[in-house]
DNA sequence: TTTTTGCTGATTGTTGACAATTGTGATTCA
DNA sequence: TGAATCACAATTGTCAACAATCAGCAAAAA
């Protein structure tokens, strides 16, 4: 049987009109299209989508149980907008998960992982010497995954996921100027190394404080947007 | 206004019967009603419960994404059956979890905090001498709820709660023997003389020694009632 | 002017009906 | 006998209509 039909089957298959609802509304709110507070209008997404308002009802929920959306009845379901107060306890839980993944890692990579990890290193490299942000920011996303993944348990990945997803509602993240994305640069190869040497101690401190110190930007940086928009817009 | 019209006002805001739907499926999943493994009826839960399909679908999708149930096309939704490995998995997340929350409250509990731990032990080693294995485990899945919520991090919190209700669908955990019971106590009392005295190393430890003990009993006992179900019925 | 009351359009909550799919058992054919 | 096929009942997927609720505004009252 040829692979495309094969997956078209699949696809077919797991596909009701729910779940390619939720997908899509789940791909605009991470790509943007919908800020985050804004309402999500019921009628009109389905007809945008070209169904029911059945299917966008039960995405509605779906979203609503992973996070991303919070619904309050009779008045509609809004993009959820993370408080800084939540960004912090996520970045706080992630440390402790990052821990661990840095010590499970650093006692038992393979050498095909420690090299997947190198690979990632230097695409992020180029990325900061190409000035890209974009492009760093998808590496850095991709590394962080990936060192996740490799650790073997699938419970662990779902929810470093479904963190991650969180977060990105996050007012959004202004991605790193050249200055940071070098400082997280330096980090990152801190770790490998680390893990590549089997010092587990050491790799768990270092991803520790790389989370910690992603935190501590991302609370500047809103302190300093949050002066702006005050001085900007004044009561 | 009086309070109790004042709750009742809150409570029809609040509740569509989606979500009532959703709790009470939830609570009937947990109390054991419906077996792991086993289906619902969109329809017969719907009439069972007074209302329309509309709702029950709902609930169904907000429990899928909850992880107490999967969904098939066209086939219907099941109760989850927690296999062993999904089992030993979570236990490795809370494992890490755990850890992290006896440091942190080795750090900085309150003596109010310390002294309603100290409560929950009572009441767990009353439960030990009444031989009350019920009694028991409820203290039990108190204590290690209120101490993950003494560290202040509701997105711990609810990751927490979560793979706890996921666990609880691993197959009915035979409440814990007397031995057990007390080795567990024990460990309880380790712990908690470990955060009174600020050992941040070894309130971790603890914890981590106690969450992998629970690994390895239910491991054991998987491994026994597999091989009681295998001699009970031979191909 | 300020507050309150009563409409009105828009939106969500819920339902029942219809279409599509699946599983099952009878039936046919090799 | 055993495998394949075909109808039929049961169940899920989807839709459109109806009911309930809400937000905003205009008119009336203070």
């Amino acid at each position: 049987m040829p692979a495309a039909l094969h997956s078209t089957i699949a696809l077919l298959q797991s596909s009701s009109l729910t779940s390619v609802v939720q997908q899509e509304i789940e791909r605009a709110i991470l790509a943007g299209d919908y800020a985050p507070g804004s309402k999500l209008n019921e009628a009109a997404l389905a007809q945008k989508l070209g169904v029911s308002r059945g299917p966008v009802r039960e995405a509605f929920r779906m979203l609503d149980e992973a996070g991303l959306v919070r619904s309050e009845k009779n008045r509609g379901v809004f993009v959820r907008a993370i408080p800084i107060d939540e960004a912090l306890e996520i970045f706080d839980l992630r440390a402790a998960m990052d821990e661990w993944v840095g010590k499970r890692l650093a006692e038992g990579i393979t050498p095909e992982q420690l090299k997947e990890l190198k690979a990632l290193l230097a695409e992020m490299d180029k990325a900061v010497q190409a000035q890209d942000a974009r492009r760093y920011h998808l590496a850095n996303l991709r590394f962080h995954d990936r060192m996740v993944e490799m650790v073997g348990n699938g419970k662990l990945t779902d929810t470093y996921r479904r963190l991650t997803r969180e977060l990105s509602l996050f007012r959004r993240q202004n991605l790193a100027d050249s200055g940071s994305m070098r400082s997280y640069l330096a980090e990152h190869k801190k770790i490998v190394k680390a893990i590549a040497a089997g010092d587990v101690a050491g790799a768990a401190q270092a991803m520790l404080e790389h989370v910690m110190q992603s935190k501590q930007r991302t609370l500047a940086n809103d302190v300093r947007q949050r002066a702006l928009a005050a001085s900007a817009a004044p009561r």
